[in-house]
DNA sequence: TCGCTATATTCCATTTTAACGATATAATAG
DNA sequence: CTATTATATCGTTAAAATGGAATATAGCGA
């Protein structure tokens, strides 16, 4: 029980949601999406805790970088099951498709941390 | 966007998972399941409004009953995907075993109401 | 070692959520 | 109409979630 609601609580906020979809496009580090969101940096790193704690997305490092990617599912079946469905849902979300538009022209290289 | 968030909102609460797992033995009112959680009627009453606001459930009323059953999933794709798995998932946690175990023995007419 | 940069963590304020009791509403029975 | 019963709503409180600024940690390069 305690696996499956953490699946879902962490799928219940639109900037985790938004996450996940700009992440399927390609791996992305904190500070890329921290940049996309137009969040705090702070607040970036929480979300992708929860995600990553829900084995929603899993990360490995590269130097400075941190790189999170969408997980595999092999850990637990109801964020398989729900990382399937996110494959196609919300594809033709204005903000999601915003979101993909302006992803390429995102490099980590060009970021200027604060 | 906001329909998905509200599902999963929706499914991130024990209480309202035991209930769709209860609801999915057969539909049942308020005051039964009321009794079943062992939490207040105000409490059960506004879980129930929002798993029915998710269109994860529907009512229907019987005289002074309100019976809860397990919605046709032809509101939302969200839903109807969510529904689906819920069919077999989480069947073997402890807690909702015990739940569908003592379900028969709830009678709505033996309710007494505080 | 010393700086510099990316990320994680902590702290604090604000908002949201969940619970209960009390009350209001709706429907039936007399 | 009145009383009763089941449910919904309101008011309040405590806990949890969210967000940002500030700080700590980790890794790279000179």
């Amino acid at each position: 029980m305690k696996a499956f609601i953490r699946v879902m609580k962490a799928l219940s906020d639109p900037n985790r949601i938004k996450m996940i979809k700009m992440i399927q496009t390609r791996p992305l580090c904190v500070c890329e999406i921290t940049e996309a969101l137009g969040i705090a940096q702070s607040t970036a790193s929480k979300h992708l805790k929860i995600l990553e704690d829900a084995e929603l997305l899993r990360s490995f490092k590269d130097g400075l970088w941190v790189n999170y990617s969408i997980s595999d599912g092999s850990g637990s079946p109801y964020s398989a099951s729900m990382i399937g469905n996110l494959k196609h849902w919300l594809d033709d979300e204005s903000e999601i498709k915003e979101l993909c538009r302006i992803l390429p022209d995102i490099d980590r290289h060009d970021i200027v941390s604060k």
